[in-house]
DNA sequence: ACCGGTTCTTAAGATACCTTAAGTTTTTTC
DNA sequence: GAAAAAACTTAAGGTATCTTAAGAACCGGT
């Protein structure tokens, strides 16, 4: 089995924790994957283009982010491998995104073409199933997102994206973890002081 | 016409705005609406329940919030007339809720139970295609949410509850407000005066 | 192995927001 | 329409977080 296979074999693995893919349905969906590589720092989307597939991170680190009026990054989303990463606004809207999604180290990314995907939720209803099961974990996360952005102690905040993003946290600078907390890189090692 | 059927007709007439329905849609949709009337203050979810109907609300004003560690109120949602509210998270989920889901004002709703939406789904991919992009809105509503409420300057973030919210601005107490914003009642008192 | 850039820390002074408490206004209830 | 309850305001003192600035530690490339 060469890379590429065992790459695809990655995602139909992660695909069949939530639903049943027949042969048919994994050749179906082999059929249109698209592969790209990413160099560290380099933007998958910027502000003004229009997110059109979905990205599963086969190997690397990335996230989203978008700057605010006074040029200030706020980090929304941080994945790994195994991960989705996107700007779904843009990608169910069909809107311009106002996000940067960005590759943090050098990234293989499996690529699902829109158009092409939903055909195939035509085809292969499980695939729709498990886009719909994404989308509604999509929105939970947010929301819980917005929950814990009110919990105003900072230190709390730190510490529920530690749980939340265990394996992450080592691998990501401390001031994309300060831009998604919500405080500035110093306040952030002033609280690691003082809580260690 | 009725009153019944007035109420009817303005869901209906809220659901074309998106799509097409025809006769046969309506007959099938009005066949299992359930009207429901909460008085102020009622709840219509609490905690440890499980959200399984859509809402509309006819005429009225609802809003959901969850209470924090410290038992503070915090405010995600609030709806009028011709909105829908729910916990969606816990609809979309089939988890229990941790949100209360309140009545604000004397509320007419129109319910669609879960069960029967969804077998209507099948038959009417209008309905499922309405809900799809209304559950789409939602995730770009609290996305926007998220995005406003790392803008941390507060009165910036009540500029834009009001723009939002122009309609709802006025029925619900300040103390509501406070808690959407994430600030107490005294400072959003403090702010409305010095910006006067 | 070094150099230049990136990231992290420390600390002092400034500001936004909170807490408490009390008084005032508005709304609800009987 | 009076009494009770709920909501809003004001102000003083406290705390969390920011800003700025500077130096220290940790890279990544040649």
């Amino acid at each position: 089995m060469d890379n590429t296979q065992q790459h695809i074999q990655l995602l139909i693995n992660h695909i069949n924790q939530d639903v049943s893919l027949d042969e048919y349905a994994i050749n179906k969906l082999s059929s249109f994957l698209v592969f790209n590589e990413l160099n560290k720092k380099e933007f998958l989307i910027k502000p003004g283009e229009t997110a059109n597939s979905m990205n599963f991170i086969v190997q690397g680190c990335m996230r989203s982010y978008y700057l605010d009026e006074n040029a200030q990054e706020h980090t929304l989303q941080l994945g790994i491998e195994e991960w989705w990463i996107n700007d779904l606004y843009s990608y169910l809207s069909r809107k311009q995104s106002r996000m940067y999604v960005q590759a943090l180290e050098k990234t293989l990314l499996i690529q699902l073409p829109r158009l092409e995907l939903e055909k195939l939720y035509i085809e292969v209803p499980e695939i729709s199933h498990f886009f719909r099961i994404k989308i509604q974990n999509a929105y939970v996360a947010v929301q819980e997102r917005v929950i814990d952005s009110m919990s105003d102690d900072a230190y709390e905040r730190y510490d529920n994206f530690r749980k939340a993003y265990r394996d992450i946290e080592q691998r990501v600078p401390q001031y994309i973890i300060a831009s998604y907390l919500g405080v500035t890189p110093e306040f952030l090692s002033y609280l690691r002081k003082k809580h260690s």
